[in-house]
RNA sequence: GACCCCAUCGUCUAGCGGUUAGGACACGACCCUUUCAAGGUCGAGACACGGGUUCGAUUCCCGUUGGGGUCACCA
């Protein structure tokens, strides 16, 4: 398929959260697996919600996600001109009519239809009317004379052919009374004028679509393909709430996650490729496709996704992660690392990175390389440190310092010589030492740690004094 | 309330009339093992319910129930 053009259009009143994430993935997605492109506008028509940190925080998120969308984003807000030009082409051809009931009037219009279970809300007060009857002094708002009749179909490419009968379609409003376009004409409008062929987007958008399919017809344009995508929810299957994880994707961020899990776990939200779970932003680009989107919503699972992102951490560049743990780092420490504690920690991340889940906890699990001397210990390693231990200890420094090669293989056999001589399990010997080295009961092998610290700081730790009493 | 959508293990899902209903995460056991991970083996765990259609329904149709979405001069 050639000439495919997508878009993604958030509307710039808040962070970038993980559905809008989603919907961004899947028409990046689509467009690139059709070697088309894909666009952002952004929708700032409500000027009074819509904020610059806020059109700033998507574009940043989009930006972490690696999602790059084609040519400069459109804003929406710069386009008003054009859209009144088409209201009024609506206007002109018959295909919209001014309105000037008040809001006390629609709001009456609204609890009679309701009552009376009429599904057009809107009674069409001045739909006919005669403009010589306009009320002086009230600014009309410039609204869309909807098909009363018949019903309007949506093939769509997720939910299938959906029907709804026409008398259940408002005439809604194109112009507001101050003369701004409301976002449904806007959606109509840019769509077509930045070639839009395919609408990809979240199924709360289902019922505009009736509306928008008719004014489109009105105005003698194509209709874009459809395609709505069900909404994620949260743990509980309601809707995603702030405390399910509808967060900004740079929250997910902070927690540690990397941008290609988020891509790997989003897109097999609600897609699916066979069996295939870990799949990589190629194959997604290859493979994605509309026919493998599901139409039952999902819910946001944080244990798979910490799951992914182990796979990922693993997976990633050593140079890539020691650059991402930095921050984290100097903030633990307090400062920043010197020259040989970085090359120090290039040497343990191939061992630190398989264990964890995410950076934050990658972080937290490296802190003790780069104490100064022993580590404080947690509760459970002091408990090792008993005064046998302690002097046990003794003699395997003694032992370590006379030690000619400083490598894992040598330090294992140092260490194995005297579990023997101590006639002590190697458990028995490894548990405190790593308590005295990393003053933690859990850490990467312990002969791996020796080899990382260094001979020197090795032989620091170990130099305890019994514990007083 | 009206309209629309949805329904397979706890979760994400495969399935597109005939399968011992498959995989992944999480969970349990065991193996490996100096700890923790990783890895390996095994285990428990699902077609919401009721009618049809059919020789045969998880699969097709209808209804019920449950969940979700939408009903603005917001987007």
């Amino acid at each position: 398929m050639t000439d495919v053009v997508t878009r993604f259009a958030p509307s710039p009143t808040g962070y970038l959260h993980i559905g809008g994430a989603r919907t961004a993935l899947f028409n990046w997605l689509y467009a690139r697996h059709c070697g088309g492109r894909f666009l952002l506008r952004i929708e700032d028509t409500d000027r009074a919600r819509s904020s610059e940190d806020a059109v700033r925080a998507i574009i940043d998120g989009l930006d972490w996600l690696g999602l790059n969308w084609d040519g400069e984003p459109i804003r929406q807000i710069t386009r008003t001109d054009r859209h009144i030009e088409a209201a009024s082409a609506l206007l002109a051809s018959g295909h919209a009519y001014r309105c000037y009931a008040t809001p006390e009037e629609l709001e009456e219009m609204r609890t009679k239809a309701r009552a009376a279970g009429t599904r057009r809300l809107y009674d069409g007060l001045w739909r006919d009317r005669d403009p010589s009857e306009a009320p002086a002094g009230i600014d009309p708002v410039i609204r869309f004379r909807a098909p009363l009749e018949g019903a309007t179909v949506i093939d769509d490419k997720v939910q299938g052919e959906v029907t709804v009968q026409n008398d259940g379609l408002d005439d809604i409003v194109l112009l507001r009374a101050d003369g701004t376009p409301t976002y449904m004409l806007a959606v109509v409008v840019d769509d077509h004028d930045m070639g839009v062929t395919h609408v990809i987007r979240g199924d709360d958008h289902l019922n505009n679509a009736f509306r928008q399919v008719n004014l489109i017809a009105a105005l003698g344009w194509d209709q874009p393909i459809y395609a709505h995508i069900p909404l994620i929810h949260g743990a509980d299957g309601a809707k995603l709430s702030k405390r399910h994880g509808a967060l900004g994707v740079e929250a997910y961020r902070d927690m540690g996650y990397l941008p290609e899990t988020l891509r790997n776990y989003l897109v097999r939200l609600g897609w699916s490729h066979g069996d295939d779970e870990t799949i990589s932003t190629q194959q997604a680009i290859d493979w994605f496709d509309l026919d493998g989107i599901g139409r039952s919503p999902a819910r946001l699972d944080l244990a798979k996704l910490d799951n992914l992102n182990g796979h990922y951490l693993n997976l990633a560049d050593d140079s890539r992660l020691a650059a991402l743990m930095a921050p984290g780092l100097a903030e633990h420490l307090g400062r920043e690392l010197s020259a040989t504690e970085e090359k120090r920690l290039m040497e343990a991340l191939p061992d630190l990175k398989q264990r964890a889940k995410t950076l934050v906890e990658l972080v937290e699990n490296s802190i003790f390389y780069f104490t100064a001397g022993a580590p404080a210990c947690d509760e459970k390693a002091a408990k090792l440190l008993t005064a046998d231990a302690i002097s046990m200890l003794g003699r395997l420094r003694d032992n370590l310092e006379g030690l000619q090669a400083w490598t894992a293989e040598a330090l294992e056999k140092a260490v194995r010589q005297i579990a023997e001589s101590e006639e002590l399990k190697l458990g028995k010997v490894a548990q405190p030492l790593r308590a005295a080295l990393t003053g933690r009961t859990v850490s990467p092998g312990v002969f791996d740690v020796m080899r990382v610290l260094g001979r020197e700081e090795t032989l620091r730790r170990l130099e305890i004094s019994p514990p007083q009493q």
